[in-house]
DNA sequence: GAGAAATTGGAGTATCAACTCCAAAAAGCT
DNA sequence: AGCTTTTTGGAGTTGATACTCCAATTTCTC
């Protein structure tokens, strides 16, 4: 069995079926305006269904937190992994503006619009998209040492402060895209950054 | 009278009551988390006084924009009017960073939350907040117009494009700040953009 | 294939939240 | 003061929402 224990491969995959509908539906109308009844509706589930892989709304919002985070941190594997030198930063920038595009700039950042919903009435959920947001600040300063041991950046350049910075200028620039339904912002403020570590050249 | 009309002295302190309670309890725990009960509990008002100034929750919403549109226009223009020179910005981020360091780093940008929390759900708001912030954008960029007229920031630079990115960089900080629920995020995230400018100077 | 465990269906409940209504009190106007 | 308009109190209604319960069915294990 993949998935936990206690759970035959259809039971699996109906609490994916949950957790999948339950995440989308959060991300396109946040955690309190998204009800049960809806999750149900979209899953194709009865209520006895979800209440039997979930004790309640607080632990599906936990498995969505963990859901989301796989679903960004896919994305950003696969943008970061690579990174050495500024024209693979350029790629990164295309890859999260062409995903943003796809949805029409609706949800903006699936880990960002779950951090404002819960930050403040859900103290476990915070704790765990605050490290999200760590392992993904990790993946960028990672990809920006490379680029120093390579003689990309300046020896000067702190990539912890880097690395804050641009994952600020993403998620700013997720949300002014999202507000304004445009990508341009999320664009603009990525750009910026790069244009800061071309100063930064050795 | 200063507000709407037909409304006395006493109806507008009630009104006021209303929207400064609602405010804060929508910035604590979000929109839809927010009752009417709990507005009128804090507000100390009853049903009746409640729907006498708004037609329904979704009225209310709207007011509790234009206030925290207004207070944070008010703080914006405290740090941003008499932008003309790179200290000054470093005041503005001593001024938002203090403002968050007093609130613990809660609730985290008024108009951000409001912003991520509605941007899906509401369009007559996510328009409202669109034009909140192109007016807060605005006066980055007028602060930076007024630089490079003075020669403090090169010709070359796009105070446009810099504004924009300012923005993002202000508004990804505060989120990481609140989900960290530490000050660093968003004094680095501005930090860096000010960096930037620097090595835009004449 | 038989027993045990996991999964499913759907009706039911208790609570909560938004909103209504009407009559009384206060405030403003002349 | 007397009349009108605004403001207020609080009980009540309607609908939604999270969650329960138990029996029936399917799946797994041996």
């Amino acid at each position: 069995m993949l998935g936990a224990v206690g759970l035959t491969k259809k039971g699996q995959a109906t609490r994916d079926r949950i957790v999948a509908a339950a995440s989308q539906l959060m991300l396109e109308q946040g955690v309190a305006r998204t009800t049960i009844e809806d999750i149900q509706a979209a899953a194709g589930v009865s209520p006895s269904q979800l209440y039997h892989y979930f004790p309640g709304k607080n632990a599906l919002v936990l498995a969505v937190i963990e859901y989301q985070t796989g679903r960004v941190m896919d994305v950003q594997h696969q943008g970061l992994d690579e990174l050495d030198t500024l024209g693979s930063l350029s790629q990164w920038r295309d890859l999260m503006v062409g995903i943003l595009t796809e949805t029409q700039c609706a949800g903006g950042c699936p880990l960002g619009s779950l951090a404002s919903d819960l930050a403040e009435s859900d103290p476990v959920a915070r704790v765990q998209l605050a490290n999200a947001f760590a392992r993904w600040e990790e993946l960028i300063r990672d990809g920006l040492v490379r680029m120093q041991k390579r003689g990309e950046l300046s020896e000067a350049a702190d990539p912890g402060d880097l690395a804050v910075a641009m994952l600020a200028a993403v998620q700013g620039g997720l949300l002014l895209s999202q507000v304004r339904r445009d990508p341009a912002p999320l664009r603009t403020a990525v750009d910026t950054m790069i244009a800061h570590l071309r100063t930064l050249t050795t």
